[in-house]
DNA sequence: TGTATAATTGAGTGAATACTCATCCACAGA
DNA sequence: TCTGTGGATGAGTATTCACTCAATTATACA
């Protein structure tokens, strides 16, 4: 190998798409923006990504992995379901909180034409173990036995999503806000 | 006036925009092919609307409107709070199904930044008695009173969203996910 | 230190596309 | 029936942008 292609260049490249991308939209950020703001050549960029497809593909995997890791670290296996249940939306909510950017590209990309099959099963892949917290609170006969898995996980992120609109508006009552989410998700699944 | 527009030819436009749209998503879809799909020339497409932002203005409204006609007509004013909201959740769930469309591109366009602050308010403005209907449910005790409004407000959207998503994935168990939304989130916003 | 290899650069290119405008034409009102 | 206004048309235009490539440069390895 001649020269080696830095980390530093590829994440500074990830880095100016997410800044262009919330701010303008895929669309409106065109590569040559992006690389500017990166500090490289347009060039250097088609190097890292085959593509402007490819990079974005390669952001969605990214901020994906990102969350996940911040969601799915320290999860608390041994404990009970509400405790590992209650790790995930705290964590979650945080995240998406301290990160409105990524939140921001990420909601773009979910609904844009470009994502990959591949690029999504790669991005739901870090949270199996979330699928298999849910399936325990079913089988446990915690939560309610007519919600499938799917609605519950989906509750969840949609629960998240609007806490989160609630505190990036009001932030003072975050505290109150993640608190009276996850009473709500709670209330909604588990039997009475 | 010499030849008046025709509200045929604007709603051709509209119609063939939200097909278009929702295929490839609203940068990849030229005015050239819209007005091709709508039957009439490229021109014409900016005698009815100014710029192609304009358009994408003009489609959210459009679209909101059909979705407010469809929840809040024959809306129980008198009936109790529980039968209003449920009023309210099987036509939403029920016009996201039958209209995939339109409820495509009005993810697109809630993340895009072509919308203006005047277009976002005109789409709220025809949902103000859902929104009294909630203040109802927190006065008369029926809700828990650690909830604010806009959570509520936004959970209903966000289960219904997930409640479709859902149902289109899996039609045939359709009646069975509507319900089991509407339990959830009657659990999860009722005191116990 | 020398060399082969691959990264880096940025001006250049072709394709796509939002919008224009000269011309034509349909219709409301006289 | 006539006429003036303004809608309808689509080829044309200016611009933007993803991607290329020849020249240059940095670095791993001998």
């Amino acid at each position: 190998m001649a020269r080696p292609k830095s980390e530093d260049k590829r994440n500074a490249i990830l880095d100016a798409a997410t800044r262009l991308f919330a701010e303008r939209g895929l669309a409106a950020a065109p590569t040559s923006e992006i690389s500017k703001l990166a500090g490289v050549a347009e060039g250097t960029l088609f190097t890292y990504f085959g593509t402007k497809d490819e990079l974005i593909n390669s952001l969605y995997r990214e901020i994906k992995l990102g969350l996940a890791d911040a969601m799915m670290s320290d999860f608390p296996r041994k404990k009970n379901v509400r405790t590992r249940m209650r790790h995930v939306w705290d964590r979650d909510v945080r995240w998406g909180i301290a990160n409105p950017r990524q939140r921001k590209v990420l909601g773009q990309l979910l609904v844009s034409e470009v994502l990959t099959k591949q690029s999504r099963e790669a991005g739901s892949a870090p949270f199996v173990e979330f699928q298999t917290m849910i399936r325990d609170g079913i089988e446990g006969r915690v939560f309610r036995n007519d919600l499938p898995v799917e609605l519950i996980s989906k509750s969840l992120g949609a629960l998240v999503e609007a806490t989160i609109d609630l505190t990036v508006a009001n932030p003072s009552k975050a505290d109150r806000y993640r608190e009276s989410g996850f009473q709500m998700l709670w209330a909604g699944i588990t039997r009475r």
